[in-house]
DNA sequence: GCGCTACTTAGACAAGCTTCGAAACAAGAG
DNA sequence: CTCTTGTTTCGAAGCTTGTCTAAGTAGCGC
């Protein structure tokens, strides 16, 4: 991702998603347009160090280890977070890049001063 | 949404989402996790005088115009876009707060000098 | 009124997603 | 090697989603 933001409007108002980058950012939307993907996202992210190993996830949610694991990999496929084990825990981070793109498409909409 | 975005990270690296707030997310991600509506967000928001009438939209897919109409009341639904009819053609728009917090939600994460 | 066009709603079906339990796998401690 | 902790894979039940066809609503022109 080498583009510059330039500065009127959130890409997707600047002009019409390509039918790839659509089918390529809905995956990754796909991924975070879950209720328990979203806080997994945000645990990782706010936590401690900038990374979190599963055994702090499971804690926080009703839900079975092995499901926390699937939700993990969606993130993990969708390519917003990286995982990597040390010792007998996994680490999990998130890809900043990513979120970032993510971040970018919606977000340098309109409402500066000028507006 | 009055909350004001400090500095540091985006809010979802921020602090742990609540579950509620991670709920209502995920209404409006969904919404937008899928290649059809992202793209017309895209095109309704990209047009000229930031609206555009269903006619236009139709015809850059290959499917029927209730599924269209299906795909616009979900984004509708999610408060993303608004539906105004004008004599025979019905114009969408969109909002833009509702945007910006999608945006706001992973733009400004790190990567600043200090991190 | 009548027909025509533009769009939405309703109902039905196939496909995919979420979740679970059980079992297999990996890494470290004794 | 064996035991424990933690993670991943597999298979199946239940729910949600995307799409279609058919029918309904709203405005325009004759």
């Amino acid at each position: 991702m080498t583009a510059v933001t330039i500065a009127c409007c959130a890409p997707i108002a600047r002009e019409p998603l390509s039918e790839s980058d659509a089918a390529e950012l809905a995956i990754m939307l796909k991924a975070v347009a879950d209720p328990i993907r979203l806080r997994l996202l945000s645990m990782i992210g706010s936590h401690a160090g900038g990374e979190a190993c599963v055994c702090d996830l499971t804690g926080a949610f009703d839900l079975t280890a092995p499901t926390i694991s699937h939700h993990l990999k969606t993130l993990r496929t969708a390519g917003l977070i990286d995982g990597e084990r040390r010792g007998t825990w996994v680490y999990y981070r998130i890809i900043p890049e990513a979120v970032n793109r993510l971040g970018a498409l919606f977000a340098p909409l309109a409402e500066p001063a000028t507006l």
